[in-house]
DNA sequence: GTGTTGAGTTTGATTGATCAAATGAAATCG
DNA sequence: CGATTTCATTTGATCAATCAAACTCAACAC
């Protein structure tokens, strides 16, 4: 149907509706805000003339609602599409990292390659094999056939107040860079920390994650840990994050 | 490197050049063979122009040498960059029916896409989880990185007399009906086969695989079945079709 | 209100892969 | 040998995705 490059426009429309913009804005969250021209250009890495050819066709195809300088919104149909696009995505790179041991700072740019060939077929035997899970590595949630699942009450790592205990629940930032970063310091989804200390002058804090040292981060980073802390951890039903890893079943002998 | 279309071509060409012409014409067969532009399109399923074209960039980018209305046939770089798309190709297939019990029936199709999608990271990922194997679901051998293993010592099955005991080791002939006929007969890979009876008058033959009933084929059907009788058998050294179906390796707990 | 600025849109060109139709070369047949 | 058939190449067009550069708004400045 879509082609890969539409798959990627509605994938990243998606992304930018439901972003955050900042920090605590509250503004109609769930449903998909406007974006702008400009943000779609500059997140798809391509001049804004071209963004402007690409949406007026996504909109020729009932994927988007245009309004010539104003912006752009996905419809009811391009939303489907975007979703599964990203149910791909994670599904995938969820796979890479738990079958196939492969790195997880890598497993984002080689899942944004496999997201556009894997087949019904193929997606349902991978989720299967990894026992149907809600989230992927970074903890961002899976997509389910419905639609994606709603936004799990987590906090803020940087709006913490010093002595808190928690847990990170996700990572919002999927650059190879930051995520070794993360990694070497402890900071994966499902690890427990403690906020030993906050700095408002320097604009740090002193995370301490169980069984790793204690790491200084800028608030800037800490903004991209999502973290449950004791008070809302009772509804941890809709997230449990990654299938236990028994990866397996013996394949059926035919078939 | 190569866009996806160029490495369909390169693949397509390769098998070409090794295609056995006639049952048994003999001639320089691990030499590629000349390909005629006519074969190459018509198995590419585009028009002759399109093959022309093609070809020229081809030829232009060091992949092939072109003879202008003689044919055309790989270099040494074409071959290496062809081996490689190839041995994606089956280490995909292998991995979907091993490890994501996907239908052998379906798994080339699938593969058909995944092949030109596979970085060389994943692509050890999966080569070291399936053991290293050295044939496809189809008995179709893996290249390595060095290059296409030697041609196993197999037979024809349509070559055979009455009475033969054999064991199947290939089937070279991918298209989903004939792969779920044939499951569905036990005419698979390593199945040990027996040769009941022949009916030169009417070109065919009875076939009786172990555990299943005998199978009444055509000869151009048995032509598509490569065995290993009793007398060739020694020699199954560099042949061992497939990888034990013990899927698994505790995924590391990171990375 | 005329000018400047910044965001967005149009236009014209390019690239890769393809087709359809016209043309050309080679081989075979009588 | 000349005619016909087969196979291959050229040519011109198309389609999707893109860019660069020119143009157009709308809003704000003074």
């Amino acid at each position: 149907m879509a082609s890969r490059t539409i798959e990627n426009y509605l994938k990243q429309l998606w992304l930018l509706e439901h972003a955050v913009r900042k920090p605590t804005s509250g503004a109609g969250r769930s449903t998909g805000n406007f974006v702008t021209m400009g943000q779609l250009s500059e997140s798809m890495g391509v001049t804004p003339g071209t963004t402007t050819t690409m949406v007026k066709a996504m909109a020729d195809a009932g994927l988007a609602r245009y309004t010539p300088r104003a912006g752009v919104r996905l419809t009811r149909a391009g939303e489907k599409l975007a979703l599964h696009v990203l149910r791909r995505h994670r599904l995938v790179e969820l796979f890479l990292v738990e079958i196939l041991a492969i790195d997880w700072a890598h497993a984002h740019e080689e899942a944004e390659e496999l997201e556009h060939v894997i087949s019904d077929t193929v997606l349902l035997a991978i989720d299967r094999l990894l026992g149907h899970p809600s989230a992927d590595p970074h903890g961002d949630p899976i997509p389910s056939e419905a639609g994606m699942p709603e936004i799990q009450n987590a906090s803020n790592l940087a709006e913490m107040k010093g002595g808190t205990e928690a847990v990170i629940v996700r990572i919002m930032d999927q650059s190879r860079e930051f995520l070794t970063f993360a990694r070497q310091n402890g900071l994966v989804p499902r690890a427990a920390i403690t906020i030993a200390h906050i700095n408002p002058g320097a604009g740090a804090m002193l995370v301490h994650p169980r069984g790793h040292s204690p790491v200084s981060v800028s608030l800037a980073v800490a903004a991209k840990f999502m973290i449950s802390t004791k008070s809302t951890e009772e509804s941890k039903t809709a997230h449990r994050p990654v299938a236990k890893r028994r990866a397996h079943r013996k394949p059926s002998p035919d078939a």
